[in-house]
DNA sequence: TAGCCTCTATGACCACGGTCATACAAAAGC
DNA sequence: GCTTTTGTATGACCGTGGTCATAGAGGCTA
């Protein structure tokens, strides 16, 4: 099942750039807005890309955590993964989005893995040099705390979505996060949509079977198009994040 | 069902308290260590104690957060509650536990609630305020990123026991758990325990009907003991924290 | 002592969805 | 070209656990 190439700490392949690249990914890069120009090159000298193929891990569970993650292109999802194999995704980051904004400040081990869906660009900064980069600019911490306020919001919703909700209102629930995120066009398969919803590809597909003999959905071979978005609206007040 | 009595705002009854309880409180609290003696002095200066009666709220979902909380004494169950009316309690707190990290430095509304489970104490700390020590105090981020660190994985952790393990599963994790916070005596109802697990209390009953026939718990109104702890060791290597 | 509420206990029912099976089409590899 | 792999599709089976029901025991107040 693992694909990674290399070894623990130099998965990838490394990945030319110029300081200007790197620092037009981090100006607009999800919570770093607020930071001075002058402070966006420094972290843009501390940073390097590297290049993964689809399917190859970006970081594996029980690793410590040495680098900050940046995606600068293509997709990457972060899964927790049980012992038995069940996988559980809880984010689709594309370019701007960061991979692991809690491990760096402990570098313990955690228990996320990040694949590459597609060929992807991810930058990589040094634990030191991050969290002494965020110690300097303050406004960091409030931006990196509204952050994980958000996910754990939806990792708790998660929680109750998984007891009390069905497979298809999880479905429907996802469909509209990821039409919110990527627009009607979804190009997944049923077994990427199973990870988001906590469930198997069989139901998952049974539950596309029933939506699109509803007229909400058509779907081919690794894409899902949402026709009436609006036959979808979320009832829940809690968020759902990916 | 709710038992607040007074305004938004100003929960809890007001209570007299000397700065040195108060700085003793923050001294050893979750977070706070490694923070010198004069500035938890000027902690302990800004905080005010209230006292909450059993089945007060501490604080409500879709208020906006004010004030930083840090149990003193007594008992408070953190949860989250669906539209439905499920809840799920993810957090039970006693002296020295924070019941919201993240909430003051967004100040945004969240969808947590709090409810003192025993007559309780908790410090008050205005958001402002403790905002404003926290950038005065890095260490603190440090060690708040780590105890965030363990809530996400606690929260992931719980969204796989959702869906890939059985309710006798969830609820030894959280006999276990338990244990291992609060001693081999749990003095928990039925109903909190169900909400603890996830399921219900008809369910949760019948489990434990089962686990005191095999001779591993004992129970009796509103306590558990747990008579056979090595009998439920902990299989997974995804940590839960209560 | 009565009355009420909470907590515990257990039976009956049945639906959701996981598991296993087979089948086929489309893409990918050689 | 052929084979293999991946993704889609659907049927059959049945176990877990939620829901609704009833009942009794312990604790509290008047």
């Amino acid at each position: 099942m693992r694909t990674s190439s290399s070894t623990a700490d130099t998965k990838g392949e490394p990945l030319e750039s110029t300081l200007e690249a790197r620092a037009e990914l981090f100006q607009d890069a999800m919570g770093f807005s607020g930071i001075a120009d002058r402070e966006i090159k420094k972290l843009a000298a501390m940073a390097t890309l590297r290049r993964f193929a689809k399917g190859q891990m970006v970081f594996e569970q029980d690793q410590p955590c040495d680098y900050f993650h940046l995606v600068a292109s293509g997709l990457v999802k972060v899964y927790i993964c049980s012992a038995s194999g069940f996988r559980m995704t809880y984010l689709l980051a594309r370019r701007g989005e960061p991979l692991n904004l809690v491990g760096p400040f402990t570098g313990d081990p955690r228990f996320l893995c990040a694949e590459a869906m597609q060929a992807t660009d991810v930058a990589h900064i040094s634990r030191h040099d991050f969290v002494r980069f965020v110690a300097d600019n303050p406004i960091l911490f409030s931006n990196i705390m509204a952050i994980l306020s958000k996910a754990v919001d939806s990792a708790n919703s998660r929680i109750i979505d998984m007891v009390e909700k069905r497979v298809e209102e999880r479905l429907l629930r996802v469909l509209l996060t990821l039409l919110d995120k990527f627009g009607a066009e979804i190009r997944l398969t049923s077994a990427e949509l199973a990870e988001l919803a906590g469930t198997t590809v069989e139901t998952t597909l049974r539950t596309m079977a029933r939506l699109r003999n509803l007229g909400i959905i058509e779907s081919e071979r690794g894409q899902i198009t949402i026709i009436r978005p609006a036959s979808l609206k979320n009832p829940e007040r809690l968020p759902l994040w990916v």
